[in-house]
DNA sequence: GCTGGTCGTCGAAGCGCTTCGACAGGAAGG
DNA sequence: CCTTCCTGTCGAAGCGCTTCGACGACCAGC
């Protein structure tokens, strides 16, 4: 009495009594099947509770229906934000019939080149890719489809996904003009984030900076490190130094909490004496209090439409070069 | 000229003028090879940039050499803490010459046994495992080597691992005890996780409550939600009942920076009138203002740890059914 | 009543790897 | 000197799947 080996496209042919191969076509749909036999078949696969062999699939197929998902999870990241782009691209690709093979950003070059070389995976998901990564130069090289979250200086042959940060800071450069703030003053993220030139904070500072210029209203930015004390002497500096500041975005979700401790120990009110924007998930915004009026960025989406892309890469469908996705301004009770 | 198809043994075995078997031999070790003769395989790996084959091997060998990690990713959970587990897994199990594959706990039973029974793995890392968790007596079955982050009511023939929490309240309980605190609170985690008869929550209560009975101290317990408002409802109605209270224990990392602005809020100053020992990750408690007491998470630890016993597994040793990691109490400025 | 097409099915040839058994050639032991 | 036992190497048999070409059966058209 062997264990119960689990089934395998053998054992539905004979169960079924059709060849192995017709049962190959029953799965893939690659041939034509009639009713009938494809109905046996199905029957047989349930009855024996039948999951095909992913290495002998991969094998024969040359597809893994794998992809790789590279996180940086290095220090800085925004959690959060990471993980529900995690989710929403686990949940994608199993739509698409395909899992998820983690990978983080420290194996570096070598990690793409081992997963590629070895078949492991079809196609490649990099996060937090910077002006001038060095995974990029390998990843045309390498010929292995991937999609880009974030753009690097030369996206010349490569497919690139992310939210329009400057969209998102004219937005909230916008909202704040049109209530009639004068002098509105974005806080940044970390300072190690502007210098490791990661694209996303500078799109921001710079869609900002230029719709108020369009506005004819006065900007300032400031990085913005994320523990309580470091966040409350800048705020301290900056309204010291501007008294007129009446507007703030915050973009840096580990520091919004923060900035509103510090405006409630400096004795601002918001949104009364301040209007503050953040720019950040629902959840930490509508957490807030008061209730922040925010921009979100929408991880899900960029999660799910990189798995689309790269699965239509897969497929040998040609996807534009870059996408943005539009950011979405949420009013809430910070801003007047 | 066709495209340069990556290498297989085959091309390494003709480069160095041996047979197929004789490179698999060299790159397994399982069987002795000359010296000789082994550097000259090598050598043709390294001039041909060879990397086995995935599928292939996992179908000839019957291991994958790759583990799922199946993750929550739902509400109220704690994200960094999560993400740190993550990456010492991915790290770890690298180390051991394995990959991960990440899955949601949405595709729920099924996707383990999709997972187990097409060989796409060799074993399982659940997280977040409850009380009376659906997929635990499926583990069972499917005879899938696995490790259980946490305990679930019934642990015969698993594997589990997690910090102890009931030692890290017990600990909290002490070290105010000892500083003379009287009367000492803990603030838990939201409602619905001690809904869900998550484990740890609970086993931190009964630690705490126990360490303050044996010290004679009078101890109290509430849920505490994250938003501000709630925590800062919870923080003044528990001072108000109970004024005495000089002790706080906060387990909720994200309510963490919340109750600390209640008790400015309040008046309270830390430490000088109310003492505050989280239970956390490092790095909020060194972020927080004052930097906070705390009992550490040890997320790393909990990953490398669930890894090497999984690899243990991997090769039939035999485990322990429970590991539990001893936490460790930092003293900072919040206590007094 | 043929020819020519489809349609549905089958058999067999791999995919690239591991592993088993076989077997030279030496070393050791009597 | 012959047996016994290693050591190091090879060839071949799969692992479970996909896919290609072949081939009856059946239908249409002339």
């Amino acid at each position: 009495m062997s264990p119960p080996r689990t089934a395998t496209i053998a054992d539905v042919a004979k169960h079924a009594g059709v060849a192995v191969s017709t049962v190959s076509y029953v799965l893939s749909g690659k041939r034509a099947i009639s009713a009938g036999t494809r109905q046996r078949v199905l029957d047989s696969v349930r009855a024996l509770g039948y999951h095909p062999n992913a290495g002998a699939r991969a094998l024969a197929s040359k597809r893994a229906k794998v992809i790789a998902l590279v996180l940086p999870l290095r220090a800085g990241m925004n959690l959060p934000v990471l993980m529900q782009f995690a989710t929403s691209v686990v949940t994608t690709a199993r739509q698409y019939d395909h899992d998820v093979l983690l990978m983080t950003a420290d194996e570096g070059p070598d990690g793409l080149r081992r997963v590629a070389a070895s078949a492991l995976v079809d196609g490649l998901l990099l996060m937090d890719v910077e002006m001038h990564d060095p995974r990029v130069p390998l990843l045309r090289r390498l010929g292995e489809p991937s999609v880009l979250i974030g753009f690097p200086a030369d996206r010349e042959g490569l497919t690139c996904v992310d939210l329009d940060f400057a969209r998102a800071g004219a937005l909230c450069a916008d909202h704040l003009a049109e209530r009639g703030h004068r002098e509105i003053a974005l806080l940044g993220a970390s300072s190690v984030v502007y210098e490791r030139g990661t694209g996303f904070a500078e799109r921001t500072r710079a869609g900002f900076a230029e719709a108020a210029r369009r506005h004819g209203v006065s900007a300032l930015t400031r990085p913005c490190e994320e523990s309580f004390d470091e966040v409350c002497s800048v705020v301290r500096d900056l309204i010291h130094d501007h008294p007129g500041v009446s507007g703030l975005v915050v973009h840096n979700e580990a520091a919004v909490g923060h900035v509103l401790g510090a405006l409630r120990v400096l004795g601002k009110r918001v949104p009364e004496d301040v209007s503050v924007v953040a720019i950040c998930p629902d959840d930490v915004a509508e957490r807030a209090s008061p209730a922040l009026t925010s921009v979100l960025v929408p991880a899900e989406d960029v999660g799910r439409q990189a798995v689309r892309l790269l699965m239509a890469k897969l497929d040998d469908h040609p996807v534009p070069q870059s996408t943005l996705l539009e950011p979405r301004l949420t009013i809430r009770e910070s801003t007047k």
